[in-house]
DNA sequence: GAAAAGGAAATTG
DNA sequence: CAATTTCCTTTTC
C-alpha cells in the first residue's frame, strides 16, 4: 500500500510530484519535483533556474542544457529525471517497480541493466556485447561511476570503487567475469 | 598505467 | 544486518 503509483528506486516519502511520468508535469509539478529533488539529495538551492518549464520541455533537455541552466547541479538533476522517465528507448513496463522494494536503495546491479536498457542515452557508456548471455562492456568506466554515484548520492564514487562492487557479486552469482575475461567486460549470470 | 582481484574495516539504510 | 563503500596490496593486462 504505497502513494498510488511506482516510484523510482531509493526515493521515500515527501512532497511528490502528482502524476509518475514527468511527459505529464505541468510547470507547476516540475517546481515540485525539483524543490523535492533538492531535499532528497540535499542539492544546492537551484531557485528559478527551471521557472516556466514543462515538463514535456524538461523531459527534451539534454544534460548540457540542464548545466546551463545549473551549473552546480544540473547533471544530478538531469540523471533523476532520467530515472522519472518511462517512454525512452525502451522503458520499463512499469512492473519493474513494485511496492515490496519500494523506498529500498537500488543495487547495482539493477543500475547497470536500467542502463543498458537505454542505449540511446547510455551506449557510449555502457552497453551489451552479447544480451543473451549478458555480456556487457563498461565503455567509459569513469561515467558510469559518475552516474552510480549521483544515484548513489556518494560524489567519491569512482570505478575503483564501483569494480570492487561488482567484484562482490562473484561470490552471489549475480555476475562475473566471462569465460574469456577481457578488461572492463562483464555477465550477468542470470540473464533475462 | 589502468584494470582485476580480494582482504579488511567502515558506513549506511 | 546486508549491501555496499572505502582503502589498500599484489598481479595482470
Amino acid at each position: 500500500m504505497s502513494t498510488g503509483y511506482p516510484r523510482p528506486y531509493g526515493v521515500t516519502l515527501l512532497s511528490l510530484p502528482p502524476t509518475p511520468d514527468p511527459a505529464d508535469w505541468s510547470p507547476g509539478n516540475v517546481q515540485k519535483w525539483i524543490l523535492w529533488t533538492e531535499h532528497q539529495y540535499r542539492l544546492p538551492q537551484l531557485g528559478k533556474s527551471f521557472q516556466e518549464l514543462s515538463g514535456k520541455e524538461l523531459c527534451a533537455m539534454s544534460e548540457e542544457q540542464f548545466c546551463q541552466r545549473s551549473p552546480v547541479c544540473g547533471d544530478v538533476l538531469h540523471a533523476h529525471l532520467d530515472i522519472w522517465k518511462s517512454g525512452g528507448d525502451s522503458g520499463w513496463a512499469d512492473s519493474e517497480v513494485d511496492s515490496s522494494c519500494a523506498g529500498q536503495p537500488i543495487h547495482l546491479w539493477q543500475f547497470l541493466k536500467e542502463l543498458l536498457l537505454k542505449p540511446h542515452n547510455y551506449g557510449r557508456f555502457i552497453r551489451w556485447l552479447n544480451k543473451e548471455k549478458g555480456i556487457f562492456k563498461i565503455e567509459d568506466s569513469a561515467q558510469v561511476a559518475r552516474l552510480w554515484g549521483i544515484r548513489k548520492n556518494r560524489p567519491a564514487m569512482n570505478y575503483d570503487k564501483l569494480s570492487r562492487s561488482i567484484r562482490q557479486y562473484y561470490k552471489k552469482g549475480i555476475i562475473r567475469k566471462p569465460d574469456i575475461s577481457q578488461r572492463l567486460v562483464y555477465q550477468f549470470v542470470h540473464p533475462l
